[in-house]
This record gives structure tokens, C-alpha cells and sequence, in this order.
DNA sequence: TAATATCCTATCAACTTAGTAGGGTTCTAA
DNA sequence: TTAGAACCCTACTAAGTTGATAGGATATTA
């Protein structure tokens, strides 16, 4: 399971890319934990890390916040998982990114766990890795629409 | 990533699993941790816990140990990740077995996240409740052989 | 230069992990 | 029937992680 740490990380983020789309400008810690019930010195960290790995960028003083580094359509959600639960495989040695030998298995060719394990990790990147923070927020964008469209009829 | 002890318990399935097919006989704890370079008290505890939850059964008295609770055929990895791991999800609203509400989104239906990590637990499961012990047993067993005949090349 | 906002360090309680220790109970083969 | 093999159970522990909070240092800009 993803930690608490992720989730307020991956919540932030759609709000941040929201509300830049808005508003083309920075977000303050202090607005972003209000809107997203987010507790502000936690957040405050996330951010922090989340800048220092390239996600989002700051600016300083009055008027300042934090913004997405780049395109929202080119923040990938495996990325962001990455920097802040560590590999997406469950076994260390069929981590493409975090790659460490296995303590446990004798050897890895042979390893039966190790090819069903694999599996599970390539399918997992897959789908995090090809899905962008724009996609997110643009499939959010839809289903609200469609749920708020369902009252009238 | 699976725990420590997943990884114990997955390993001592296939060594089971293995000695059942070849001497039809429990395996003793003591037996197994020698052979799989378990912890031995660590590894009672977790056969205790996969004996009652089922995937084991145990005779004890001279001559006793653990043997598989069923056909190995119908122990799929996904069961025993599930005991010892919880969710395969990576959010609770999107778990089948260990579904709990999230606190995080506003509403479920239109949560982008809740989506996109619905389709990889549905992947992750997909893999997993369709593996058995059998099979890990076999592919290992295949690629065994198959590395051992490389050296006659 | 004062207000604003990020940045940084330290601390914390609660929980989880990966075990170990030690004995109690039960079964069964001899 | 009894000794010993093996399971079963409770308690404990050290180390690490998680989910925060506190307080101030630093940078920016209006």
C-alpha cells in the first residue's frame, strides 16, 4: 500500500496542476493544505522533496508557492511513486530502478518467484509510467462533469 | 515491496512443495529452515499463521512437520501474499478483499487516482490469483534443468 | 525594510518489522 | 506408557519507519 505520504503527495499535485491551469501562477503551502484538508507542515516536506527531485519548482517572498517543474503531461505518476515509496516491484531484484540481489533465492535465473514477480513489476510500470499527472486531472475533469451532468436527466 | 517475512514464507512453500512431491512425508520446521536458510524460530511463527489461514496443515509427534493443506495446484500466490501482506492493492478503495473507504478523495467515482490504481491492482491480482505453488514450482524446476543442460554445449 | 513564503533542523509518539527466548502442550513411535 | 519430537503460544526486544509538529533561518519582493 501506498503510504499517507504518497496520497497527500499525489493529491497535491493534481490541485497544484489545477490550479496553475487556472490561475498561471504559484501556489502557497498554506492555500494548498486548505483546500486539500492537507496537514501544512507535512505537506510542507512533500513539497519540499518533491522539488528537490524536479517535480515542482518554488519561488521565494510574497506571491510565492510552488508550481509543477514541467508539463503536467510529462510528470509521470510512476515517477512521483518512485521518489516517495522507493522501487515499484515487490521483490528488490526485479527492480529495473532499484535493482539489489536477492538474499533469499539461490539463483536468480532459476528463480521461479523471481519470473512471476517480474511480471507483476512490468505491469505495474507500465501503467504508472505511461500515465501522466495531465491524464489524472483530465480523467477527474470528466467524471465530474458526467456525474454533475446525471442531475438533469 | 513484500515484507521479510513473505519472502520467508513463499520460499518455504516451494521447498515444501518440492519435498511433499519427492518423499510424501511432513517436513519438519527444523528440516526446512536448514535446507531454505530460514530463521528457524522466525519461520515457526510463519507456518503457524499459513496453517490457520489454511495452506498448511501440520502433524506433530515423531515422524511430524508441515505439509501443503492442499493440491499445490490450488495454492495461488495471491492467496498467501494477501495473509501475510494485506491488500495487493496500493489503496484501500480500490482493494476487492480489503476494501476500506478513502479518506483522502472527496468522492470516489470521480477520483482520477482512484482509476488509474484501480487498473493496476486489477493487473497485479490478475497475475497473481492465476499463479499457483505448482507452477512456481515447475518453472523452476524447467529452468533448472535447462540451465544445467547449458554446460553440455 | 517589512511582510511573506520557502527552507531547514530537530524532535516526537506510535507503529511495524524482524527477529529471539523460553517454555507448555500434544502426539506418536518405539 | 513414556520419552522425545514437534508443534503451539506468550512475551519481549532492538531497530527502523511513519506521520506528523515546532521553531526558527533564509530568501524574495512589493
Amino acid at each position: 500500500m501506498l503510504s499517507q505520504k504518497t496520497r497527500y503527495a499525489l493529491k497535491a499535485l493534481t490541485l497544484l496542476s489545477d490550479y496553475q491551469k487556472e490561475y498561471d501562477k504559484p501556489m502557497s503551502i498554506l492555500e494548498l493544505a486548505e483546500q486539500g484538508r492537507l496537514p501544512q507542515k507535512f505537506l510542507e516536506a512533500i513539497l519540499l522533496e518533491l522539488k528537490n527531485n524536479g517535480i515542482l519548482q518554488s519561488k521565494k517572498g510574497k506571491g510565492g508557492g510552488y508550481f509543477l517543474g514541467r508539463p503536467a503531461d510529462g510528470i509521470m505518476i510512476g515517477d512521483v511513486v518512485r521518489i516517495l515509496e522507493g522501487p515499484l516491484a515487490l521483490l528488490p531484484c526485479v527492480s529495473q530502478k532499484f535493482y539489489k540481489r536477492c538474499d533469499n533465492c539461490i539463483s536468480e535465473e532459476t528463480c521461479g518467484l523471481h519470473v512471476l514477480f517480474k511480471e507483476v513489476r512490468d505491469s505495474t510500470a507500465t501503467i504508472l509510467d505511461s500515465t501522466s499527472l495531465e491524464k489524472i486531472c483530465s480523467v477527474q475533469d470528466q467524471l465530474e462533469k458526467s456525474k454533475s451532468h446525471m442531475y438533469f436527466i
